[in-house]
DNA sequence: TATTGTTATACTCTATAACTATA
DNA sequence: TATAGTTATAGAGTATAACAATA
């Protein structure tokens, strides 16, 4: 192993330690208590890239489709979704964000920036150690964006 | 809103992001398919932290204490945790991680670290970039630990 | 025949309430 | 009386298998 393979690698284990940690601790925060990690995360992906059927919903999830119907359902009746029959292809189900569920999101990744910013303005960070944060996210983007 | 409040503000968004999305994308990476997060943060707690009773288990991973002893039933049937009495209060259950536990975590960090070597290597990272990346992780365990 | 979505069923993780044993 | 843990029960999220409707 060459000495930057390891400097690769020592970095890797920095990151993945201290990504999983402050994810950890983000995640507490939503805006309804009664809200799944689950069901935030579809929430999240309609609001950011629209309509969307069962399937596509499942496959970007990592779920099976019957989970996906399953937590569908729950957003539906909770009014945070809404289903569309596909007209051009009947076999289909368009599902939305309604304007409950595009607010629910909105709130709850302002509280969990509130949080963040609380915890981050104790440390009285420098401008320099912001910008290493936000350089540093924007190569962590780099590594996840497909 | 001073100008220094919006830059914190602004980099407590992205990281918040960033950090989000790397942890989901590593998260999928198990030593065992049949190892779910719950189970694995309780490992991982043992494996840190050494034994723990139930209800200090369940307030660190802030569940009920009925949920850590369905949980901790579990990883004793996998033989991942043993249960030993408490005989100075016998009230108490004492938790220890076996060494098949040990291995599980130490197969998972492992490759969730190949799979993030993997992700980064292909973007060829300078010295200067990895180095951002290693100082944005020492801040980040900064605003989490207590 | 293949695809899309649903229903049926089962297991895990979560909770609250009620219980036992011990301090 | 308070604490530690368990059991009973219920709801959500996950899976696989089987199914209906549509392409």
């Amino acid at each position: 192993m060459s000495a930057s393979d390891e400097a690769l690698r020592l970095t890797a284990t920095d990151l993945r330690m201290a990504t999983f940690r402050l994810a950890r601790r983000l995640r507490c925060a939503r805006a309804v208590d009664a809200m799944s990690d689950a069901q935030l995360a579809v929430l999240a992906t309609l609001r950011m890239h629209g309509t969307r059927t069962i399937t596509a919903l499942a496959e970007r999830e990592r779920v099976t489709a019957p989970s996906m119907t399953s937590m569908i359902n729950g957003l539906e009746e909770q009014g945070y979704v809404r289903r569309t029959p596909d007209e051009a292809d009947r076999r289909r189900v368009l599902v939305d964000i309604t304007d409950a569920g595009d607010e629910i999101v909105a709130q709850t990744l302002r509280q969990r920036d509130d949080l963040l910013v609380g915890m981050m303005s104790e440390l009285h960070f420098t401008d320099d150690e912001l910008k290493t944060l936000r350089d540093a996210s924007a190569l962590m983007r780099r590594v996840v964006e497909p």
